[in-house]
DNA sequence: CCAGAAATTGAACGATGATCATTATTTTAA
DNA sequence: TTAAAATAATGATCATCGTTCAATTTCTGG
């Protein structure tokens, strides 16, 4: 078969990262098959190649999704929120991570190979999720300004992504640790309290 | 070929092992390969499952050996130490995730099938990291004693990963965080600051 | 010395990602 | 209207992977 021009460019785009999302988040990162996904939307594998060029750069995309949907959950839990609203950001990161268990696992189970760039797409939905924090963080510091808001927010992040890290991959588990979410907020909470000091 | 008996059946245990690592420590977890392993140690792939029973196994027993150096290489930095134990165990903890990129990353990487439990030699392992931190935290905090130490320990263990974790696969570097360390180290002061007040 | 136990092989299988000449379709321009 | 050029999509081909297991070879106990 030759040109179809069923979808155009970006419709077909969009199917590929829409059924490619749907598939991670099903079988996850390990399980994953780009020839399913082709099959799936009435494609061939190659038709994928044609539109992303590569593989890593298809799962970019796909993970790409993942980061708009997480973006999304957390303005939308803020959405309208007058106090707690740290908290709240908090708990929604988990609660994301947990209800997309595959699809967040993924977010770090692929990396691109060494010395290739991130495109700027991506890293921009990654400073978008930051971007969250630190405003948080600046509102719950008045105080802080700046870089110093940043710098906090970005170890925050650290932070809570640790401890949600631990939660899904069984170690906080195996460790008898039974609530994760508390001890993350504890940790934000030490750090806020001691700045708050001095 | 059948029965060689060139090495007894722990002897090719510990060649696996020490070649699996060796390769996982190379190329990483995405590109290693058992048939590699089993070429370069002058076997057959059916060999590795012989001795194993299944790759995942063989996986395990592999990242087991990562673990060991790691807990080793912790003891070691703190043998003798006096004072400032607890800042060595995290600046060791990163120091041998660094170190040894690809080992440190493919434990994270891999995981068991969903409903697969952890062999009990590795559950130790894992605990063994933890006992470390525990001991760690445990001295830093005369006060605090018991499951009230452990679940700091736990906890701040997640902190440190964290930071560990954003460190290696970039996301601190695209944040413009330059001393992840420093920032993780910060966290831990944190909370001890905090514990000792109240 | 031989029969049975044990260890090792490697061919076979079904997948995977990757490549690219071929073919079908659309668009363009004459 | 039609021929030529550009484009889209295919699917066969390749190298590799994990997995299985009958066949083979070697060892060992009697």
């Amino acid at each position: 078969m030759g040109r179809r021009s069923d979808h155009t460019r970006p419709e077909l785009r969009e199917m590929i990262v829409s059924e490619g999302h749907r598939q991670i988040s099903e079988v996850g990162f390990a399980r994953f098959s780009a020839r399913e996904v082709a099959k799936r939307i009435g494609y061939t594998i190659g038709t994928l190649y044609n539109v992303f060029g590569s593989y890593d750069q298809m799962l970019l995309a796909i993970n790409g999704r993942t980061l708009d949907l997480w973006i999304a959950a957390l303005e939308g839990r803020l959405e309208g929120l007058e106090t707690g609203r740290l908290e709240a950001a908090i708990r929604a990161y988990f609660t994301f991570a947990v209800e997309h268990r595959h699809a967040w696992t993924a977010l770090y189970d692929f990396r691109l190979p060494e010395g290739e760039p991130m495109p700027d797409y991506y890293r921009e939905k990654v400073e978008a999720i930051t971007g969250v924090i630190v405003r948080e963080i600046a509102a719950a510091l008045p105080e802080a300004h700046g870089e110093k808001a940043r710098s906090l927010a970005r170890s925050l992040l650290a932070t809570v992504h640790g401890h949600c890290f631990f939660a899904l991959n069984g170690t906080f588990a195996l460790l008898g640790e039974e609530d994760p979410i508390a001890r993350a907020l504890d940790r934000v909470e030490d750090a806020l309290a001691r700045y708050e000091d001095g």
